[in-house]
Parts: structure tokens; sequence; C-alpha cells
DNA sequence: ATTGTTATTGAAAATGATTATCATTACCAA
DNA sequence: TTGGTAATGATAATCATTTTCAATAACAAT
């Protein structure tokens, strides 16, 4: 629950004024571990909040994903989801993705091996290409439980 | 170059007749190695065959994908985009996206430390959620020569 | 506390990608 | 040759997201 002085000392770059609506939208993210799209945080806000317009939830999520507290999430189908980005390298994880229903599981097993192969790709690619890595994502697809 | 026979004996579950505008795409899409969109597609397409619809192009490109026969990228902005999936293992790579101007850079390197990831997070996966995997995807995001 | 500047907001319209509809076409088996 | 129907393509509809713009409200300076 990041106030608005601590914000903006860590953050001034990216905004001016730190505002109600971007303080309620931050709030919900880091409360929750599921993967909202744009359309499930402005109902989730409009009870507490009525009057909040859906571009405002869409232009602070843009800013939370520039800021780096969140995690913009884009599969084939359907709106993008978001997921709250923790702080601590625990909460790093990946997801795995039924094709049919949708349905998105976390996992955050062999982080170690994971780490090893991507630092040594990352390494790779900067010297190869010029490329700046700022991140990467792993994700499997494939059929859930109930679907297969 | 495959022809309607050898496809309809491998695939004829996907569809029943294969068709000039399933034909062409496919050629054009095995011809390249770019990232296409429908679109793109569509364009390239026209000068040689005028009258294709785009329509017919994201149906065939929906069923060339369930054939396996092609992948679909899709990142956060603009429309997806398609690569054709070569039948060979030599074939595998992963993708670099700068997130400034969406340039691609393909790669394939470290591949056998990536298999041997892979296949033990496979396992794992399906033993702990009886998720039935079907494929994987890893990408790296950052800043391109260019853009840094 | 009051004020002035302007970043931010929210409603509405616009955009862009993709999908649904439906009458027409053309494969292909009989 | 023909009948059944899968596939096509033009159009309209849908859905997520972005743009526009006048009104609002944060906050620095007073």
């Amino acid at each position: 629950m990041p106030g608005p002085s601590k914000l903006r000392h860590r953050h001034g770059r990216h905004f001016e004024r730190w505002t109600a609506p971007r303080e309620a939208i931050l709030e919900l993210m880091s409360r929750t571990t599921k993967h909202l799209s744009a359309k499930d945080i402005y109902a989730a806000l409009y009870r507490i909040y009525p009057g909040i317009g859906l571009t405002t939830v869409y232009r602070t999520l843009d800013l939370l994903v520039r800021m780096g507290l969140i995690n913009k999430l884009t599969f084939g189908d359907g709106p993008s989801r978001y997921e709250f980005q923790s702080e601590d390298k625990k909460g790093h994880h990946h997801h795995v993705i039924c094709s049919r229903c949708g349905k998105i599981i976390d996992y955050s097993d062999f982080l170690d091996d994971e780490l090893e192969l991507v630092d040594k790709t990352e390494k790779h690619l900067s010297k190869k290409y010029n490329f700046k890595v700022m991140g990467h994502n792993i994700e499997f697809y494939g059929l859930c439980e109930k679907c297969q």
C-alpha cells in the first residue's frame, strides 16, 4: 500500500500527480494475485468508486506497467490481463494457459535453472544484437485437467 | 509445397476441401521467415490472386494454426502475426521483441539447455496439475540497437 | 487558506482488429 | 451431370482499446 509521497519519490519521472483513481487501481491490483482485464478492474472499482471511467483504468494500467508495478499479459484471445508484480524475487513466476478454456495457472518451479538459462541468453543477445534486455516471458500452453 | 492429396491424408480431420486460397496462403507462409499480419498476407496475395477476401485469410490462418503448420504470435500492440512452423527441430526458435519499435529478432541459441528445462517443467506440470502441455513460448523484450 | 496552472479525468466518438452473417460459389462424391 | 454442402467473400457487427476535448482537481506558489 505505497503512499503518494513514497511513490512520488520513487517514480516521479512517470507522472506529476498521484490521484485517487491511481491509488484505487494500484490498491486493488496489489491485493490480488488474479489476472484481471481492464473491464474486470473497472467493474470491481465501480462499487466503491462510482464515477470512475474505463478510460482512466486503461490509462492507469498503462502507467503502472511503465512503472514496473504490474505486468500486462497478452494471450491470443480476449482482452489483455494484468497482474501485480511483487517486489521480491519470490514472486517471480510464469504461466500455464489452457488453450481451450483460457484457465491460467501460475507456477514458479525450477527458477534457479531458469535464471541460469535466462542470464546466459540475455548476455548472448546483448552481445550479438546489441539488444538491451529488460525482461522475459516464459509460458506453456495446452489442455487443463477439465478440458482434456 | 505440400499438395492436396498429401495434406488431405495427413490433416483431413481439420478440413474437407483443400482449396486455392488455402494453398496460396500456405504457399506464401512457407516461403518466408517473416512475421506477417493477416493484412500483410492479404496485401501480398491480392496481386497474384485478386478477389481473395480478408475474411478468408483470417479463417485460413486459424485453420493452419490448428493444423500446427504456422504459429500465431500475439504481442501487446497491433495485430497478431503469423510465422511458418518449420517441420524439423532446427527451425525451433524464440523471439526478442523491441518494446519501442516492435522489431522482432529470431534466435535459436542454447536450445539444448532450453530443452532440458522445458522437458523438466513439462513433466512437472503434467504431474502437479494434470495439465497436458502442447507447446511453450519463450520471449525476451527490451530495446533494440536503434531504440536505446 | 486561496489562487493559478495544467495534469488528469471521464464521456463520447473514433479506430482497428477480428468475427458473424448470409447469399453465392465451386468441390467432389455419386 | 448433378446434388449436397464446405468454403468463399462482401458486408455488417462486435470487441478492445485509443483519441478527443471540455470539465475537474492536484498542488506549487502565494
